[in-house]
DNA sequence: CTCAATTAGACAGCCTAGGTGACCAATAGT
DNA sequence: ACTATTGGTCACCTAGGCTGTCTAATTGAG
């Protein structure tokens, strides 16, 4: 049913998957293969400033305590350290590893890749116009990135 | 950041959020305050066919088991029911009822009512220009839309 | 300067909504 | 008839949110 405002959400919402999917897809089959996109953009969010666990929590709208959780397992995976901030003794102040930029620079790679080829088929133009729209739709609000955890799962029905 | 690959799925799901945010404000507003997402597009699926738990989780691109598990909070609620199949005594047939249809139209009527007003923004020419690209960007993939639980949940930083 | 309020972080525990594997009953296909 | 497939359920796991409570450090008001 094109012309519903329904559909124009779940198109909206397939259009974002189909990036990040093959995005993920990607970065899984260089070997990177436990990111998922939070992981991304929470890095993107810390080397934009978001420093610390509570910063990160309010940049990407989620509590401290999830946030902290999310630094874990980047800490675990060796993309982010934390070491005392010498300003602020309740602080660990984040930083992004080499190994988390070069993730996140061939994240981006990737993005601006499938971009690229979106505006080869649409035209520079139409993309353009189209990127305007849709800023004037979302406006200035935040975009909350959380429930995007299992967004590379595989499917599969097993029973 | 505006050409990036990055930014564009972030506009994606952005737009898709300020649909759904809104249409589930709205409905709550209105008195159903425990709409999901993810049950307005159960429901839909099952009035386009999809009346068993295995054929919702195909749909929706789940596990039958996640399936059954919307069913049931969708039943507990009122919205479908589950009644045997006479031809098929395996099988326990979706219906949604007075209530879900009641619900499921007013949702639409919230989503298409947004959809008119972006229209009224950008232009009847070019929204319609918007859908067709956005089409060509999704393709024929299904739509999953599991990871969309909280989408609705107040922020709140609370420690 | 002291003391209350705020802030950062950690820990424990809960919830939602996904997932898997195992299983049984019913159907379908050879 | 017998096997493979399918629908549904149960038990359990996981990710990533959440809250509440606590300690330590900092800030700010008097």
């Amino acid at each position: 049913m094109p012309g519903s405002g329904a559909e124009l959400a779940r198109l909206l919402l397939g259009g974002f998957r189909t990036l990040t999917d093959a995005v993920i897809v990607e970065l899984a089959r260089r070997g990177y293969e436990d990111v998922r996109p939070v992981h991304e953009f929470a890095m993107r969010a810390i080397t934009a400033g978001a420093d610390s666990a509570s910063e990160l929590g309010r940049h990407l709208s989620i509590s401290k305590q999830s946030a902290a959780k999310t630094i874990a397992v980047l800490q675990e995976r060796g993309y982010v350290t934390r070491d005392k901030d010498p300003h602020d003794a309740r602080r660990k102040r984040l930083q992004v590893t080499a190994l988390g930029f070069t993730v996140l620079r061939q994240g981006e790679a990737i993005f601006d890749e499938l971009r690229d080829q979106w505006e080869q088929q649409i035209g520079t133009a139409e993309l353009e116009v189209f990127e305007r729209h849709l800023t004037a739709l979302v406006g200035t609000r935040p975009t909350r990135f959380d429930t995007l955890g299992q967004l590379t799962r595989d499917l599969g029905e097993t029973g």
